[in-house]
DNA sequence: TGACATACTATGTCAGTCGTAGTATAGTTA
DNA sequence: TAACTATACTACGACTGACATAGTATGTCA
């Protein structure tokens, strides 16, 4: 089994994070175990890259956080996508396409 | 113009740069070369990050280096691929593939 | 009551990239 | 012949993102 180094996947967290937030705002546990899920366990976030993607994103104002209690009762903080993360978002896609291609060409299979 | 920023390509410096010493020996200002013709210039590996991955490489025995002055005269360090590095360029071909099918999952074309 | 899931924060380390700068040689052009 | 350009590197330090480790705190369930 070939697993995903970090290195790979780095810079690509931010992008991920973004494309679940663009279908609705959501909280750390959620978004980990939606990656966990989406990817079929083929890519796990940990834990801290995950909370210091959230403090990054925010600074930079591609998302917003709010407080709000759970279905459980427990507090938890909350991220939105802003008007500026979507942009960043679809740039990264379009940015993806390249790396792709790019990537492809030194990869022989 | 969208870029590739670093945080993306990073980790496949080393891939690309072990694909084409698997076509030949080679060395630092020739395989700078062929990364920009190979990409039609949208990457440019920086010279620092190039051969800072060479030392790294033959670090970890993936490479190997000798000395030979080229057509012109200049001394040169060549490089050479070795079984590990083949091998290692191996998985991470498989890794690429993986690792294209996670993304992809969060990218929206 | 004690394990487990949830929901985080804090702190520090590490690796890879890259900016900046400098060295040195060969060939080309004014 | 002097300057310029291409070639072929090395040294050093800064920065960033990922992550290891550790700790806090609450709710649920057996």
């Amino acid at each position: 089994m070939v697993n995903i180094s970090s290195d790979v996947i780095r810079g690509y967290n931010d992008t991920m994070i973004l494309f679940l937030l663009r279908k609705a705002p959501s909280y750390g546990y959620e978004i980990s175990k939606d990656i966990r899920n989406l990817t079929d366990e083929k890519y796990v976030i940990k834990e801290t890259t995950l909370y210091s993607a959230f403090t990054r994103l925010e600074k930079k104002e591609l998302i917003e956080s709010y407080s709000q209690a759970g279905e459980n009762g427990k507090k938890r903080t909350y991220y939105r996508i802003t008007k500026k993360g979507e942009e960043f978002y679809k740039e990264r896609c379009e940015e993806w396409n390249i790396t792709k291609d790019v990537v492809e060409k030194f990869i022989e299979s």
